[in-house]
RNA sequence: GGGGUGGUAGGGUAGCCUGGUCCAUCCUAGAGCGUUUGGGACGCUUUGACCCCAGUUCGAAUCUGGGCCACCCCA
């Protein structure tokens, strides 16, 4: 909350520019003495607010948000062998009660199938009990061994958003994949950020999952960011948990599920994908502010202005918009300089001259000038933040496709994987990815690739050379 | 997982090797006053720090040990 107003790092050297703008700009303050737990300044939250508040309108299409304990019981947690074996080394336990050990300790949810399931078991009585569709928006704990980064990796998890829904059968499981996939796209295209979705190689599938489909955002350096996964759990956790139904015969069936998650990545995507050399590009349907009003106070007609200002504001307020008027004395560059940090989506300028004309100066986060007449500002307004959004998502768009390059040997994957996602051909063998991963020094993201970049051809496998399918190789984050 | 660098005021730095005259310094930071205001204003006044815990010592930002935290590079 100690504005700097010079001197940011240019974006291209990502890393230092993203350290330097989550703190500047007031979304994060990562000096809590604590490896991994940040703090959110009131800015971020807020940003974080309207994010989730959007969130929250898509899922409540069709679920419902519940809540559950911070504490699993260890024997809770310990039921599903695979699911144990993908986080063990990273949960934090509650072992103690005071001084008092305690009998059975608790982790704290890393995840919280194994806190939701044991309920399940108990709601889901008869067919017509399902489908039952619940998320939670929580706060999750992954005692993080890497590099810690803010929003990326982090040990506590502060937003995890997770939806956990419960199915007859497979099939109607799979629809809900289906759908939710089709959620996070939507969301997505809310915040203007271009995703990839694909299928996760069955090694790198979410512990206890029958298949993974992940989201992914390509970032200024080329580097992917997991922002979102869609899970089919089959019944692996239903039988496990007892997840079983009364159906329509009479008898006793397994359900099916899926989870669902997406987290506070989804910010450091927003900033990381739109951002520029003067700080963030915030899309107006999170910004918490999508206007800034700026009063030119020049010589004598201080007060005019100001009044003209407040009009404007209470007009804009009126019909809905976010704004506020920076009535500080400073210069209206330095003016500019901040709220363009802050990633204000419109800049609304009024001074003398557009007092005499009666029009406002309006210049959008990308830097484009349009006069528009005072009379029916509102309408104006919002058209421009239309484009503003349309533009920043064009912009990120085109990021993507420069960075999504196609290869069909190793020799040509090494060549453009600097800085880029790579489409390769793959046959589907654990040995060739694994051989591939080495020799390009690249992780395989996925296959089954949903991207208007990737063209869904057969091929042959860059390793091996027999009949495959695209997959792309990139580095993450 | 492996290696490296570092922690001094809101931010950026110097000092550390060689312990003490160290009142350190700069600012795009904060406070105050005045003049200003169509792309980062100016003047004056002023505020504020040695990551934590032990140890060595008459004396530690500086030396020793441990811890915590941050950042960079490689797998």
């Amino acid at each position: 909350m100690a504005e700097e107003t010079e001197g940011l790092p240019s974006r291209t050297d990502f890393s230092a520019w993203y350290n330097e703008v989550i703190r500047r700009a007031d979304i994060i303050d990562v000096r809590y003495p604590v490896k991994g737990l940040n703090v959110w300044y009131p800015f971020g939250f807020a940003l974080r607010q309207h994010t989730y508040n959007l969130l929250r309108s898509l899922l409540n299409r069709d679920h419902e948000e519940a809540l559950f304990p911070l504490l699993i019981p260890e024997n809770e947690f310990m039921k599903e062998a695979e699911h144990i074996k993908g986080f063990e080394d990273e949960v934090y336990w509650v072992t103690h009660g005071g001084l008092t050990p305690l009998d059975v300790k608790l982790a704290l949810r890393p995840t919280s199938e194994t806190a939701i399931y044991p309920m399940y078991s108990l709601w889901v009585r008869s067919h017509a009990d399902l489908p039952l569709k619940l998320y939670q928006i929580v706060n999750t704990f992954r005692y993080e061994t890497k590099h810690t980064r803010p929003l990326i990796r982090v040990r506590e998890i502060t937003s995890f958003m997770e939806s956990h829904t419960v199915h007859t059968d497979w099939e109607d499981a799979n629809n809900q994949v289906e759908y939710e996939i089709e959620l996070a796209k939507e969301f997505y295209r809310e915040l203007g950020v271009p995703i990839i979705i694909s299928k996760r190689p069955d090694w790198d599938k979410f512990p206890g999952a029958d298949f993974t489909i992940a989201v992914d955002a390509v970032f200024p350096d080329g580097r992917t960011l997991q922002i979102g996964t869609v899970h089919h759990l089959g019944d692996h956790f239903a039988k496990t948990f007892d997840i079983t139904y009364e159906d329509v015969n009479g008898e006793q069936k397994l359900a099916s599920q899926t989870c669902f998650g997406i987290s506070e990545r989804s910010l450091a995507a927003i900033i990381a994908v739109h951002g520029d050399d003067k700080g963030l590009v915030l899309p107006a349907t999170v910004a918490p502010t999508q206007v800034v009003i700026i009063p030119i106070i020049v010589g004598k007609r201080g007060d005019e202005i100001l009044a003209a200002a407040a009009e404007l504001e209470a007009e804009l307020k009126a019909a809905g918009l976010r704004v506020k008027t920076d009535k500080r004395d400073m210069r209206p560059g330095a003016k500019y300089y901040h709220w363009e940090l802050n990633g204000v989506p419109l800049r609304v300028e009024i001074g003398p001259r557009d007092l005499d004309n009666k029009q406002l100066v309006c210049v959008n986060r990308l830097g484009v000038k349009t006069q528009i007449p005072r009379e029916g500002a509102v309408e104006s307004v919002n058209r421009l933040l239309n484009e503003a959004h349309d533009q920043i998502l064009e912009k990120a768009e085109n990021h993507l496709e420069a960075h999504l390059k196609h290869a069909e040997t190793v020799e040509e994957a090494n060549e453009v994987l600097e800085g880029n996602v790579v489409a390769v051909h793959w046959c589907g063998d654990r040995e060739c990815a694994d051989k591939l991963e080495e020799l390009t020094n690249s992780a395989l993201l996925g296959t089954e690739i949903r991207s208007k970049y990737v063209a869904d051809d057969e091929g042959r496998c860059i390793i091996c050379g027999k009949p495959a399918k695209p997959a792309l190789i990139g580095r993450s984050y």
